[in-house]
DNA sequence: TATTTTCCCATAATTTACCATAAAATCCCA
DNA sequence: TGGGATTTTATGGTAAATTATGGGAAAATA
């Protein structure tokens, strides 16, 4: 399983340490090709545009596919180097500690405005890291336009060439 | 046999533990494509839809299904995000173990407010996991429908190329 | 040297692994 | 085909491992 599942909740301490969920864990270490016995693994918090309320972790595996695909775009495109500001600038590079933790420098806490918890889920081959507030409202919003939807409205409608962008 | 069949009542003792169905776990077994002699067999419990009463209990080969289907949706996309939630997020991988049995975390038991006993019943390349007595009302109502239709109307008829989707 | 960061140790709570048993289902052969 | 023998299930309990979290000492940085 090399793919994140899952979501919870986790205290950070006055130094900054948050527990990984043991499960993310797991497909860090997995998805880490440079890790062996005894090295810790290796991860990339990329915290870049500031309109996303969450930080946004990968594998290492998962940065080097997004890297590659950088490196395919024309040097100076406007999309290049928004793309290199973002995963290459705006990221934080860093490990999961002997304990499963990871430390989160202040400068990520406030970007997403964490402080004594912080909320944890899985997105495919990434994670989030969110203040459990900001989760709240916004997965409420999700629900409040699910149950817009007519009542046998399934999401599952979405995976079968939903028309929609 | 690669497809559930039959439902059961299953007690939840204190840890959270349930069996599963034994038919059901040949079925796990069968659709994991990882699975090998000695290893637990792997499944995840889809438990996100607030509006559902019930979990949703996919093999490794279905939701791998679903997981690639999600790929194929445009990053950033209502669909794609909503799904998100739904199949990464709010999901519980687990396995079966020696036993047979799985455990229940008590997040989901809430969830779907079940205590003593759970009560399971296959739904294709699914299965479902209800509180008993939901699961029973559901079914009052399905029959209530099915006793308002006309004298001669038959459940098959909805297999060919019935209006519905 | 004051402050921040990292490393190492500690521990309570949770989770998992392992062992046990009674009831039910299946086998199997006279 | 009957019914004891064997296997599979459902369920419970305990020991062992893992996880989440905290605190202090050592190291690095400013």
């Amino acid at each position: 399983m090399r793919r994140f599942r899952g979501e919870s909740l986790h205290k950070i301490d006055a130094k900054g340490r948050v527990s990984i969920p043991a499960l993310f864990r797991r497909v860090i270490q997995a998805c880490d090709p440079n890790w062996q016995e005894g090295l810790p693994p290796e991860l990339v918090i990329v915290y870049g545009d500031a309109r996303r309320p969450f930080l946004e972790c990968y594998t290492v595996e998962a940065i080097e596919e997004v890297d590659r695909k950088i490196d395919q775009l024309p040097r100076g495109s406007v999309g290049r180097k928004t793309l290199e500001r973002l995963f290459h600038g705006q990221s934080h590079p860093t490990s999961v500690d002997e304990t499963g933790r990871l430390v989160f420098p202040a400068k990520l806490r406030q970007k997403i405005a964490v402080e004594g918890e912080a909320y944890f889920i899985a997105a495919g081959d990434t994670f989030q890291i969110w203040n459990p507030d900001s989760y709240s409202e916004d997965q409420a919003k999700t629900e409040a336009w699910l149950s817009d939807q007519p009542d046998d409205f399934d999401p599952l409608s979405f995976l079968d060439g939903g028309q929609e962008g």
